[in-house]
RNA sequence: UCCGCGGUAGCUCAAUGGUGGAGCAUCCGGCUGUUAACCGGAGGGUUGUAGGUUCGAGUCCUACCCGCGGAGCCA
Protein backbone atom coordinates (compact mmCIF):
# COMPACT_ATOMS: atom_id res chain seq x y z
CA UNK A 1 0.00 0.00 0.00
CA UNK A 2 1.74 3.18 -1.37
CA UNK A 3 1.02 6.88 -0.55
CA UNK A 4 -1.48 7.72 -3.84
CA UNK A 5 -2.91 11.45 -4.84
CA UNK A 6 -6.59 12.23 -4.63
CA UNK A 7 -7.03 12.64 -8.60
CA UNK A 8 -5.88 9.15 -8.81
CA UNK A 9 -8.30 7.28 -6.72
CA UNK A 10 -9.93 5.49 -9.92
CA UNK A 11 -7.18 3.16 -10.30
CA UNK A 12 -7.08 2.08 -6.57
CA UNK A 13 -10.39 0.58 -5.89
CA UNK A 14 -11.04 -1.91 -3.59
CA UNK A 15 -7.36 -1.39 -2.38
CA UNK A 16 -5.98 0.35 0.77
CA UNK A 17 -3.97 3.61 0.40
CA UNK A 18 -2.48 6.59 1.60
CA UNK A 19 -3.44 9.98 1.45
CA UNK A 20 -1.87 13.30 2.88
CA UNK A 21 -3.65 16.35 2.65
CA UNK A 22 -5.60 19.16 4.43
CA UNK A 23 -9.17 18.97 6.21
CA UNK A 24 -11.52 20.59 3.54
CA UNK A 25 -14.61 20.12 5.35
CA UNK A 26 -16.30 17.61 7.43
CA UNK A 27 -19.82 16.51 8.25
CA UNK A 28 -21.32 14.78 11.05
CA UNK A 29 -24.34 12.57 11.83
CA UNK A 30 -23.91 11.22 14.87
CA UNK A 31 -22.19 7.21 14.49
CA UNK A 32 -21.08 7.88 10.98
CA UNK A 33 -18.32 11.08 10.01
CA UNK A 34 -17.54 12.32 6.61
CA UNK A 35 -14.37 14.17 6.07
CA UNK A 36 -13.53 15.69 3.42
CA UNK A 37 -9.84 15.81 2.56
CA UNK A 38 -7.96 17.89 -0.34
CA UNK A 39 -4.44 16.88 -1.53
CA UNK A 40 -3.93 19.54 -4.10
CA UNK A 41 -5.35 17.10 -6.89
CA UNK A 42 -8.77 16.67 -5.61
CA UNK A 43 -10.90 16.19 -2.93
CA UNK A 44 -12.55 13.20 -1.45
CA UNK A 45 -14.84 12.19 0.84
CA UNK A 46 -13.32 10.02 3.66
CA UNK A 47 -16.04 8.27 5.85
CA UNK A 48 -15.56 6.85 9.47
CA UNK A 49 -18.44 4.40 10.86
CA UNK A 50 -18.01 4.12 14.87
CA UNK A 51 -18.35 -0.01 14.60
CA UNK A 52 -15.64 0.35 11.52
CA UNK A 53 -12.47 2.37 13.19
CA UNK A 54 -10.54 1.94 16.79
CA UNK A 55 -12.24 4.79 19.10
CA UNK A 56 -9.15 6.76 19.84
CA UNK A 57 -9.82 7.34 15.74
CA UNK A 58 -13.20 8.08 15.48
CA UNK A 59 -12.74 10.45 18.49
CA UNK A 60 -9.71 12.47 15.92
CA UNK A 61 -13.06 13.86 14.23
CA UNK A 62 -13.72 16.10 17.29
CA UNK A 63 -10.57 17.55 17.19
CA UNK A 64 -9.67 18.33 13.42
CA UNK A 65 -10.68 21.53 12.20
CA UNK A 66 -10.45 22.75 8.89
CA UNK A 67 -7.22 22.91 7.11
CA UNK A 68 -5.78 20.96 9.70
CA UNK A 69 -2.89 18.51 7.47
CA UNK A 70 -3.02 15.03 8.01
CA UNK A 71 -2.66 11.49 6.51
CA UNK A 72 -5.39 9.27 6.38
CA UNK A 73 -5.47 5.50 5.43
CA UNK A 74 -8.63 3.80 4.24
CA UNK A 75 -10.13 1.49 1.63
CA UNK A 76 -11.49 2.75 -1.86
CA UNK A 77 -14.41 2.38 -2.26
CA UNK A 78 -16.94 3.59 -5.83
CA UNK A 79 -20.21 5.39 -4.45
CA UNK A 80 -22.68 7.18 -6.39
CA UNK A 81 -23.30 9.18 -2.90
CA UNK A 82 -19.82 11.09 -2.71
CA UNK A 83 -18.82 13.83 -4.64
CA UNK A 84 -16.50 12.99 -7.22
CA UNK A 85 -17.90 9.21 -7.53
CA UNK A 86 -15.39 8.08 -5.24
CA UNK A 87 -14.82 7.66 -1.63
CA UNK A 88 -12.22 6.18 1.57
CA UNK A 89 -13.68 4.04 3.95
CA UNK A 90 -11.11 5.31 6.94
CA UNK A 91 -8.94 2.41 8.22
CA UNK A 92 -6.84 4.93 10.10
CA UNK A 93 -5.42 8.21 10.60
CA UNK A 94 -1.74 7.72 10.95
CA UNK A 95 -0.07 11.55 11.06
CA UNK A 96 -1.61 14.47 12.28
CA UNK A 97 0.82 17.44 11.12
CA UNK A 98 -0.61 20.10 12.75
CA UNK A 99 -4.34 21.12 14.09
CA UNK A 100 -5.06 24.11 11.82
CA UNK A 101 -6.06 27.52 14.47
CA UNK A 102 -9.36 28.81 13.46
CA UNK A 103 -9.47 28.83 9.44
CA UNK A 104 -11.06 32.42 8.37
CA UNK A 105 -12.50 31.34 5.36
CA UNK A 106 -15.64 29.03 6.01
CA UNK A 107 -17.43 27.14 3.36
CA UNK A 108 -20.02 30.07 3.34
CA UNK A 109 -20.37 33.94 1.73
CA UNK A 110 -17.35 35.82 1.90
CA UNK A 111 -16.79 39.48 0.59
CA UNK A 112 -14.29 40.64 -1.99
CA UNK A 113 -12.15 42.51 0.54
CA UNK A 114 -12.23 39.57 2.88
CA UNK A 115 -11.02 36.71 0.33
CA UNK A 116 -8.39 39.59 -1.23
CA UNK A 117 -6.92 40.32 1.70
CA UNK A 118 -6.33 36.43 2.38
CA UNK A 119 -5.65 35.31 -1.20
CA UNK A 120 -2.55 33.41 0.35
CA UNK A 121 -5.45 30.33 1.47
CA UNK A 122 -7.90 31.23 -0.90
CA UNK A 123 -6.20 29.55 -3.77
CA UNK A 124 -7.23 26.55 -1.40
CA UNK A 125 -10.70 26.70 -1.95
CA UNK A 126 -12.04 24.48 -4.81
CA UNK A 127 -13.22 27.50 -7.46
CA UNK A 128 -9.70 29.51 -7.25
CA UNK A 129 -7.97 25.71 -7.39
CA UNK A 130 -9.78 25.26 -10.64
CA UNK A 131 -9.38 28.82 -12.50
CA UNK A 132 -5.59 28.74 -11.32
CA UNK A 133 -5.80 25.18 -13.16
CA UNK A 134 -7.47 26.28 -15.88
CA UNK A 135 -4.84 29.13 -16.46
CA UNK A 136 -1.71 26.54 -16.16
CA UNK A 137 -3.42 24.82 -18.84
CA UNK A 138 -4.21 27.79 -21.41
CA UNK A 139 -0.27 28.26 -20.79
CA UNK A 140 0.66 25.22 -21.46
CA UNK A 141 -1.26 25.16 -24.63
CA UNK A 142 0.14 27.92 -25.91
CA UNK A 143 4.13 27.17 -25.20
CA UNK A 144 2.43 23.97 -27.31
CA UNK A 145 1.34 25.32 -29.64
CA UNK A 146 4.41 27.99 -30.85
CA UNK A 147 7.14 25.45 -29.70
CA UNK A 148 4.61 22.88 -32.12
CA UNK A 149 5.18 25.29 -34.97
CA UNK A 150 8.97 25.79 -35.13
CA UNK A 151 8.47 29.31 -32.75
CA UNK A 152 11.21 30.20 -30.58
CA UNK A 153 10.84 31.42 -26.80
CA UNK A 154 12.75 34.56 -26.69
CA UNK A 155 12.67 36.18 -23.27
CA UNK A 156 12.25 39.98 -23.45
CA UNK A 157 13.94 42.09 -21.04
CA UNK A 158 11.60 43.40 -17.40
CA UNK A 159 13.71 46.44 -17.03
CA UNK A 160 13.84 48.73 -20.05
CA UNK A 161 15.48 52.29 -21.28
CA UNK A 162 12.33 53.65 -22.41
CA UNK A 163 8.22 53.74 -22.76
CA UNK A 164 7.09 51.69 -25.92
CA UNK A 165 3.53 52.75 -25.85
CA UNK A 166 2.51 55.97 -23.79
CA UNK A 167 4.40 57.34 -20.90
CA UNK A 168 2.09 58.00 -19.23
CA UNK A 169 1.44 54.59 -17.71
CA UNK A 170 5.37 53.28 -16.82
CA UNK A 171 6.26 51.90 -13.26
CA UNK A 172 9.65 53.44 -12.81
CA UNK A 173 12.66 52.78 -10.98
CA UNK A 174 16.11 53.98 -10.20
CA UNK A 175 18.76 52.19 -12.11
CA UNK A 176 22.14 52.57 -10.13
CA UNK A 177 24.40 55.67 -12.27
CA UNK A 178 22.30 55.53 -15.81
CA UNK A 179 19.15 56.79 -14.34
CA UNK A 180 15.42 55.94 -14.31
CA UNK A 181 14.58 52.43 -15.62
CA UNK A 182 10.68 51.38 -16.23
CA UNK A 183 9.12 48.29 -16.24
CA UNK A 184 8.09 46.72 -19.42
CA UNK A 185 4.79 47.22 -21.15
CA UNK A 186 5.16 44.76 -23.70
CA UNK A 187 8.02 42.78 -25.19
CA UNK A 188 7.53 43.52 -28.59
CA UNK A 189 10.20 45.66 -29.63
CA UNK A 190 12.82 43.00 -28.56
CA UNK A 191 10.40 40.26 -30.07
CA UNK A 192 10.69 42.35 -33.37
CA UNK A 193 14.55 42.55 -33.39
CA UNK A 194 14.72 38.31 -32.02
CA UNK A 195 12.20 37.56 -35.49
CA UNK A 196 14.89 39.26 -37.60
CA UNK A 197 17.28 36.58 -35.71
CA UNK A 198 15.48 33.61 -35.33
CA UNK A 199 12.42 34.12 -37.98
CA UNK A 200 9.30 32.87 -35.97
CA UNK A 201 9.55 34.18 -32.50
CA UNK A 202 6.90 34.31 -29.30
CA UNK A 203 8.34 36.10 -26.06
CA UNK A 204 6.20 35.48 -22.80
CA UNK A 205 6.31 37.12 -19.71
CA UNK A 206 4.64 39.86 -17.03
CA UNK A 207 3.81 43.24 -18.44
CA UNK A 208 3.43 46.29 -15.90
CA UNK A 209 1.20 49.14 -16.71
CA UNK A 210 0.57 52.00 -14.41
CA UNK A 211 -2.68 52.60 -15.69
CA UNK A 212 -4.94 54.10 -12.77
CA UNK A 213 -7.94 51.80 -14.57
CA UNK A 214 -10.10 50.34 -11.90
CA UNK A 215 -12.56 47.99 -14.04
CA UNK A 216 -13.03 43.94 -13.98
CA UNK A 217 -10.62 43.52 -16.89
CA UNK A 218 -7.50 45.48 -15.75
CA UNK A 219 -4.81 44.54 -13.84
CA UNK A 220 -1.09 46.26 -13.30
CA UNK A 221 0.53 43.14 -13.49
CA UNK A 222 -0.62 40.98 -16.22
CA UNK A 223 1.20 38.37 -18.39
CA UNK A 224 0.90 38.65 -22.05
CA UNK A 225 2.77 36.04 -25.37
CA UNK A 226 3.79 38.01 -28.04
CA UNK A 227 4.63 36.25 -31.13
CA UNK A 228 6.28 37.81 -34.03
CA UNK A 229 6.29 36.57 -37.67
CA UNK A 230 9.45 37.99 -40.08
CA UNK A 231 8.01 37.86 -43.64
CA UNK A 232 4.13 38.15 -42.22
CA UNK A 233 1.56 40.90 -43.02
CA UNK A 234 -1.59 41.68 -41.50
CA UNK A 235 -3.58 38.88 -42.93
CA UNK A 236 -1.01 36.11 -42.04
CA UNK A 237 -1.26 37.24 -38.58
CA UNK A 238 -4.50 37.21 -38.43
CA UNK A 239 -4.59 33.77 -39.88
CA UNK A 240 -2.28 32.22 -36.97
CA UNK A 241 -4.12 35.13 -34.30
CA UNK A 242 -7.49 32.27 -35.11
CA UNK A 243 -5.60 29.03 -35.05
CA UNK A 244 -4.38 29.99 -32.18
CA UNK A 245 -7.31 30.71 -30.26
CA UNK A 246 -9.19 27.95 -31.66
CA UNK A 247 -6.03 25.61 -30.19
CA UNK A 248 -6.26 27.31 -26.84
CA UNK A 249 -9.87 27.28 -26.15
CA UNK A 250 -10.23 23.59 -27.86
CA UNK A 251 -7.85 22.10 -25.58
CA UNK A 252 -9.21 23.27 -22.35
CA UNK A 253 -12.71 22.05 -23.43
CA UNK A 254 -10.85 18.78 -24.11
CA UNK A 255 -8.74 18.63 -20.85
CA UNK A 256 -10.28 21.00 -17.91
CA UNK A 257 -13.77 19.48 -18.32
CA UNK A 258 -13.93 18.77 -14.43
CA UNK A 259 -12.62 22.69 -13.74
CA UNK A 260 -15.36 23.99 -16.11
CA UNK A 261 -18.04 21.90 -14.68
CA UNK A 262 -16.65 23.46 -11.03
CA UNK A 263 -16.63 26.97 -12.52
CA UNK A 264 -20.38 26.25 -14.08
CA UNK A 265 -18.99 27.13 -16.87
CA UNK A 266 -21.78 27.13 -19.90
CA UNK A 267 -19.24 25.51 -22.51
CA UNK A 268 -21.69 25.96 -25.38
CA UNK A 269 -20.51 29.31 -26.57
CA UNK A 270 -16.90 27.85 -26.31
CA UNK A 271 -17.63 25.16 -28.68
CA UNK A 272 -18.08 27.66 -31.54
CA UNK A 273 -14.19 28.88 -31.13
CA UNK A 274 -13.35 27.57 -34.47
CA UNK A 275 -11.45 29.19 -37.48
CA UNK A 276 -12.45 30.48 -39.60
CA UNK A 277 -13.39 33.81 -37.33
CA UNK A 278 -15.14 36.45 -38.61
CA UNK A 279 -13.47 39.53 -39.97
CA UNK A 280 -14.50 43.08 -40.00
CA UNK A 281 -13.30 46.67 -40.77
CA UNK A 282 -12.93 49.03 -38.42
CA UNK A 283 -15.61 50.55 -40.42
CA UNK A 284 -17.79 47.91 -40.32
CA UNK A 285 -18.03 47.54 -36.73
CA UNK A 286 -18.47 51.43 -36.27
CA UNK A 287 -21.60 50.70 -38.64
CA UNK A 288 -22.51 47.75 -36.16
CA UNK A 289 -22.57 50.91 -33.14
CA UNK A 290 -24.88 53.06 -35.64
CA UNK A 291 -27.13 50.46 -35.72
CA UNK A 292 -27.67 49.54 -32.03
CA UNK A 293 -27.32 54.04 -31.86
CA UNK A 294 -24.46 54.06 -29.71
CA UNK A 295 -22.93 56.93 -29.67
CA UNK A 296 -19.77 56.97 -30.88
CA UNK A 297 -17.64 59.70 -32.65
CA UNK A 298 -16.04 57.81 -35.80
CA UNK A 299 -11.81 57.87 -35.68
CA UNK A 300 -11.73 57.11 -31.63
CA UNK A 301 -11.19 53.26 -30.39
CA UNK A 302 -13.61 51.57 -29.13
CA UNK A 303 -14.73 51.54 -25.34
CA UNK A 304 -15.78 48.80 -23.22
CA UNK A 305 -19.44 49.16 -24.28
CA UNK A 306 -18.49 49.79 -27.72
CA UNK A 307 -16.63 46.41 -27.56
CA UNK A 308 -19.26 43.57 -26.38
CA UNK A 309 -22.11 45.53 -28.76
CA UNK A 310 -19.87 44.82 -31.52
CA UNK A 311 -18.84 41.16 -30.13
CA UNK A 312 -22.43 40.72 -29.82
CA UNK A 313 -23.01 39.95 -32.95
CA UNK A 314 -20.98 37.11 -33.32
CA UNK A 315 -21.62 33.43 -31.89
CA UNK A 316 -16.96 33.50 -31.67
CA UNK A 317 -14.41 36.14 -31.18
CA UNK A 318 -14.10 38.38 -34.04
CA UNK A 319 -11.07 40.48 -35.45
CA UNK A 320 -11.44 44.32 -36.05
CA UNK A 321 -8.77 45.12 -38.60
CA UNK A 322 -7.59 48.40 -40.21
CA UNK A 323 -7.93 50.76 -37.37
CA UNK A 324 -7.56 54.36 -37.68
CA UNK A 325 -4.11 55.24 -37.25
CA UNK A 326 -4.24 57.91 -34.86
CA UNK A 327 -5.16 55.60 -32.49
CA UNK A 328 -2.77 52.95 -33.01
CA UNK A 329 1.26 52.88 -31.58
CA UNK A 330 3.82 54.64 -33.92
CA UNK A 331 5.25 51.33 -35.07
CA UNK A 332 2.20 49.94 -36.92
CA UNK A 333 2.24 50.24 -40.74
CA UNK A 334 -0.46 51.77 -42.39
CA UNK A 335 -2.47 50.96 -45.16
CA UNK A 336 -0.33 52.39 -48.76
CA UNK A 337 -4.13 52.30 -50.16
CA UNK A 338 -5.68 54.51 -47.37
CA UNK A 339 -2.86 55.52 -45.45
CA UNK A 340 -5.36 57.13 -42.76
CA UNK A 341 -5.99 53.57 -41.49
CA UNK A 342 -3.68 51.29 -39.45
CA UNK A 343 -2.33 47.70 -40.35
CA UNK A 344 -4.11 46.62 -37.32
CA UNK A 345 -6.08 43.54 -35.76
CA UNK A 346 -7.38 43.64 -32.90
CA UNK A 347 -9.83 40.37 -31.18
CA UNK A 348 -12.72 40.77 -29.27
CA UNK A 349 -14.02 38.19 -27.43
CA UNK A 350 -17.48 37.18 -26.86
CA UNK A 351 -19.82 37.32 -23.66
CA UNK A 352 -18.29 40.95 -23.21
CA UNK A 353 -14.82 40.13 -22.72
CA UNK A 354 -13.74 42.38 -24.29
CA UNK A 355 -10.11 42.60 -26.41
CA UNK A 356 -7.90 40.10 -25.60
CA UNK A 357 -5.47 40.20 -28.62
CA UNK A 358 -3.88 43.72 -30.01
CA UNK A 359 -1.61 42.93 -33.14
CA UNK A 360 -0.12 44.45 -36.07
CA UNK A 361 1.79 44.91 -39.52
CA UNK A 362 4.73 46.84 -38.15
CA UNK A 363 6.06 49.57 -39.84
CA UNK A 364 9.76 48.40 -41.37
CA UNK A 365 10.87 51.39 -43.59
CA UNK A 366 13.60 53.55 -41.99
CA UNK A 367 12.41 56.96 -42.64
CA UNK A 368 8.46 56.37 -42.16
CA UNK A 369 9.00 55.55 -38.65
CA UNK A 370 11.92 58.29 -37.43
CA UNK A 371 8.94 60.11 -38.83
CA UNK A 372 6.56 58.59 -36.67
CA UNK A 373 8.73 58.58 -33.85
CA UNK A 374 9.19 62.15 -34.33
CA UNK A 375 5.46 62.51 -34.37
CA UNK A 376 4.86 60.95 -31.06
CA UNK A 377 7.33 63.00 -29.75
CA UNK A 378 9.82 60.22 -28.35
CA UNK A 379 12.78 60.59 -28.06
CA UNK A 380 14.88 58.83 -31.15
CA UNK A 381 17.67 57.80 -29.22
CA UNK A 382 16.00 55.51 -27.07
CA UNK A 383 15.14 53.83 -30.31
CA UNK A 384 18.12 53.58 -32.63
CA UNK A 385 18.89 49.96 -31.61
CA UNK A 386 14.97 49.58 -33.04
CA UNK A 387 15.91 51.42 -36.20
CA UNK A 388 19.03 49.49 -36.60
CA UNK A 389 16.12 46.71 -37.40
CA UNK A 390 15.27 48.67 -40.65
CA UNK A 391 18.99 49.81 -41.61
CA UNK A 392 19.80 45.85 -42.14
CA UNK A 393 17.96 43.71 -43.74
CA UNK A 394 14.51 44.95 -43.15
CA UNK A 395 11.77 43.15 -44.02
CA UNK A 396 7.44 42.82 -43.83
CA UNK A 397 6.95 41.70 -40.42
CA UNK A 398 3.75 40.94 -37.94
CA UNK A 399 2.67 40.16 -34.40
CA UNK A 400 0.31 40.32 -31.88
CA UNK A 401 -0.25 40.11 -27.85
CA UNK A 402 -2.51 38.00 -26.10
CA UNK A 403 -3.49 38.96 -22.68
CA UNK A 404 -3.06 35.64 -20.26
CA UNK A 405 -5.79 37.22 -17.87
CA UNK A 406 -8.44 38.10 -20.02
CA UNK A 407 -8.46 34.97 -22.22
CA UNK A 408 -8.72 32.91 -18.62
CA UNK A 409 -11.56 35.11 -17.62
CA UNK A 410 -13.18 34.56 -20.92
CA UNK A 411 -12.61 31.18 -20.96
CA UNK A 412 -13.70 30.45 -17.42
CA UNK A 413 -16.81 32.82 -17.52
CA UNK A 414 -15.60 34.96 -14.81
CA UNK A 415 -16.68 38.55 -13.48
CA UNK A 416 -13.20 39.76 -12.85
CA UNK A 417 -9.65 39.28 -13.99
CA UNK A 418 -8.53 39.43 -9.99
CA UNK A 419 -9.07 35.38 -10.04
CA UNK A 420 -7.25 34.42 -12.67
CA UNK A 421 -3.76 35.10 -11.41
CA UNK A 422 -2.47 33.56 -8.52
CA UNK A 423 -1.78 37.00 -6.67
CA UNK A 424 -3.50 39.49 -8.04
CA UNK A 425 -1.52 43.24 -8.60
CA UNK A 426 -4.20 45.97 -8.49
CA UNK A 427 -4.08 50.26 -8.34
CA UNK A 428 -5.36 49.42 -5.11
CA UNK A 429 -3.94 45.95 -4.23
CA UNK A 430 -0.09 45.29 -3.38
CA UNK A 431 -0.92 42.41 -1.08
CA UNK A 432 -0.60 39.67 -0.43
C1' U B 1 -8.09 61.52 -11.92
C1' C B 2 -13.57 61.76 -12.22
C1' C B 3 -18.70 59.78 -11.13
C1' G B 4 -21.63 56.47 -8.03
C1' C B 5 -22.19 53.02 -3.75
C1' G B 6 -20.60 51.19 0.86
C1' G B 7 -17.87 50.43 6.01
C1' U B 8 -22.54 47.34 12.25
C1' A B 9 -20.29 40.32 15.98
C1' G B 10 -14.85 36.18 13.11
C1' C B 11 -18.03 36.10 8.14
C1' U B 12 -22.63 37.65 5.26
C1' C B 13 -26.24 41.08 6.37
C1' A B 14 -30.78 43.54 9.27
C1' A B 15 -32.07 47.68 12.65
C1' U B 16 -38.62 54.62 11.49
C1' G B 17 -33.40 59.91 15.39
C1' G B 18 -35.61 56.43 21.05
C1' U B 19 -33.37 49.02 24.85
C1' G B 20 -28.08 47.08 18.34
C1' G B 21 -30.58 41.65 15.96
C1' A B 22 -30.49 37.09 12.53
C1' G B 23 -28.01 33.16 9.75
C1' C B 24 -23.28 30.99 9.42
C1' A B 25 -18.56 30.28 12.14
C1' U B 26 -16.87 29.08 17.50
C1' C B 27 -18.04 26.24 22.18
C1' C B 28 -21.59 22.46 24.54
C1' G B 29 -25.32 18.57 23.50
C1' G B 30 -28.06 15.20 19.79
C1' C B 31 -28.30 12.30 15.24
C1' U B 32 -25.52 5.30 11.29
C1' G B 33 -25.20 8.24 4.42
C1' U B 34 -24.00 13.46 5.10
C1' U B 35 -23.61 16.72 0.27
C1' A B 36 -22.21 24.84 1.98
C1' A B 37 -25.77 18.45 6.32
C1' C B 38 -29.45 19.08 10.02
C1' C B 39 -31.76 19.89 15.24
C1' G B 40 -31.32 22.18 20.46
C1' G B 41 -28.46 25.50 23.74
C1' A B 42 -24.46 29.16 25.04
C1' G B 43 -20.77 32.94 24.54
C1' G B 44 -19.60 36.92 21.25
C1' G B 45 -20.24 44.61 19.79
C1' U B 46 -15.20 51.23 20.98
C1' U B 47 -21.44 50.46 14.69
C1' G B 48 -14.13 52.77 9.86
C1' U B 49 -11.60 57.55 12.28
C1' A B 50 -12.14 62.60 14.20
C1' G B 51 -15.40 66.44 15.03
C1' G B 52 -20.46 68.54 15.03
C1' U B 53 -26.19 68.93 15.50
C1' U B 54 -29.68 66.84 19.26
C1' C B 55 -32.68 65.62 25.61
C1' G B 56 -30.97 61.31 22.78
C1' A B 57 -26.94 59.40 16.76
C1' G B 58 -25.51 52.85 13.81
C1' U B 59 -29.13 56.39 11.70
C1' C B 60 -28.53 63.55 10.40
C1' C B 61 -24.10 67.14 9.00
C1' U B 62 -18.56 68.05 7.89
C1' A B 63 -13.68 66.23 7.01
C1' C B 64 -10.54 62.20 6.50
C1' C B 65 -9.26 56.82 5.89
C1' C B 66 -10.37 52.19 3.58
C1' G B 67 -13.00 49.23 0.10
C1' C B 68 -16.39 48.15 -4.06
C1' G B 69 -18.65 49.29 -9.06
C1' G B 70 -17.97 52.15 -13.39
C1' A B 71 -15.63 55.93 -16.91
C1' G B 72 -11.30 57.45 -19.41
C1' C B 73 -6.84 54.35 -20.96
C1' C B 74 -5.68 49.61 -22.21
C1' A B 75 -4.47 43.32 -22.86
Amino acid sequence: MGRIYISDLENHVGEEVQLHGWLYNKRSSGKIRFLLVRDGTGIVQCVMLKTGVPENIFALYDTLTQESSLSIKGKVRKDERAPGGYELEVTDIPKIYQIAQDYPITPKEHGIEFLADRRHLWIRSSRQHAILKVRHRIIKAIRDFFDGRGFTLIDSPILTPAACEGTTTLFETEYFDLGKAYLTQSGQLYGEAAAMAFGKIYCFGPTFRAEKSKTRRHLTEFWMVEPEVAFNDLNDTMDLAEEFLEYIVQTVLRECERELKVLERDTTKLQNVKKPLPRITYDEAVEILRKNNIPFEYGNDFGGTDETVISEHFDRPVMVHHYPAAVKAFYMKRDPEKPHLALAVDVLAPEGYGEIIGGSQREDDYDTLVARIKEHNLPQEAFEWYLDLRRFGSVPHAGFGLGVERTVAWICGLEHVRETIPFPRMIYRLTP
